[in-house]
DNA sequence: AAATATTTGTAGCCAAAGCAACAAAAGGAC
DNA sequence: GTCCTTTTGTTGCTTTGGCTACAAATATTT
């Protein structure tokens, strides 16, 4: 098969062996279509029921609700979206997905994803528990999300996401693995109020100390105190 | 089976037959377990691969983190809680559960469930959607609501929520399906404040009239502006 | 219907954080 | 190296919205 590296690389197909993966291009119901750069591929609230491979190229998902596009994510090869809608009752898309070069696509059926068993069970199981991973994975990072954008006060915010950095890295030096944009995006606060922050918390408080994306613990116990201090 | 209506109940077993519940709980691992008034059942953070299954009494879900509780879910006969975990990477329960009242649950090893398809393959594609149906869905329900959360602009908050309900419900009167409290903690603002923006629309701005949770829309165009209008 | 509890409406004060603007570094391309 | 772009640091001004507090209206209980 021709786009047998994408697949693989697919997370959706982690774990299939070759002859799984073309067993299961034999069960399932697809279909690959080409995109040229700049082309809309799908519309916010759209509905439907297949799963999208990126066989080639490049896409981006984004909002639009509002002004200029939010970018989401930007999706190469073996990168997929659509699990999330195409088992849903309400199958309506969350986002708008362009092409940012020439692409080619795979759609397949979600459901009929779900009736290769009938020809190999092994096979079967795995791919749900693919699907099922993605889909619960999802959600545990859109709780922990959620998590840091409901907080209240920006001191917090910035010391419950270098706190629970440390706990997850174990060093007293951190990398936050983003810049000061994604953070300040992901913590749904504006870029200059968090840097203003952060410098109180380097200059009057010697909490840490920073250089872009590296942060030095200076003074944990005070950094636990204020992530998780009652509200 | 003792508990059959309750396992009838829960949406995880939704469209199975009776039949079809017996076959499944000769095939997966259970236990069941019974809990206090006030037992603490599972703590934030607990890595468990189980499905929790609630046949008797009331469970709560909450976070804790800080200072005084905040409930996320009440919970009774036929409601269940974990395929979020059950299925993860990082399967860590995202909040506590406690007995409100004596309480009885059942525990289904998740994968097992995924395995009854070894003795009936209707039963297991029955099973599997259920299962992708309610993963799918809590993702989109934690997407609409971070929509709404990352919103800035109170107004704005507010308008596109009732704008979104007035498209759902198709009618200029609509239902809020909330209270003031539980629409503060949605839109993740303080009531008071909400309040007096609510005030400014209605009395400034005359684009709706309220009364509890039920909204008259009277001036539509203006509210599709707000709710829709760039950032 | 009286009494109590809960939910809403309302106001004023003030701190938190947004925004625009710009300077300073750091990184990349040639 | 030099030029250009992107990221970060920093400030001051202004608005938003949080919080406390209380009054009014509704529900709920007895």
């Amino acid at each position: 098969m021709k786009f047998f590296r994408q697949l693989k690389n697919c997370e959706l197909f982690d774990g299939l062996t070759d002859g799984d993966i073309n067993k299961l291009f034999d069960a399932v119901e697809a279909r690959i279509v080409k995109y040229s750069r700049g082309q809309l591929i799908a519309k916010e609230g759209e509905e439907t029921r297949e799963i999208c491979v990126i066989l080639d190229g490049n896409l981006l998902a984004y909002h639009a609700k509002s002004g200029k596009p939010e970018i989401l994510r930007s999706m190469t090869d073996g990168d997929c979206y659509g699990m999330e809608t195409a088992y849903s009752v309400a199958p309506s898309l969350g986002y708008n997905v362009a092409a940012a070069l020439d692409s080619t696509v795979l759609y397949i059926n979600g459901l009929s994803l779900l009736t290769v068993g009938r020809t190999d069970e092994t096979l079967s199981e795995k791919v749900i528990k693919n699907l099922l991973r993605l889909l619960s994975d999802k959600i545990s990072d859109l709780e922990n999300n959620r998590g840091y954008i409901t907080i209240k006060g920006m001191r917090k915010k910035i010391a419950k996401l270098i706190y629970d950095k440390y706990l997850e890295q174990g060093t007293l030096t951190v990398d936050l693995g983003m810049n000061r944009n994604e953070m300040a995006k992901f913590l749904n606060v504006s870029r200059p109020s968090m840097s203003r922050e952060m410098m109180r918390m380097r200059d009057n408080d010697k909490m840490f100390d920073f250089r872009k994306g590296i942060i030095e613990i200076k003074d944990l116990e005070a950094l636990r105190k204020v992530a998780t201090e009652a509200e």
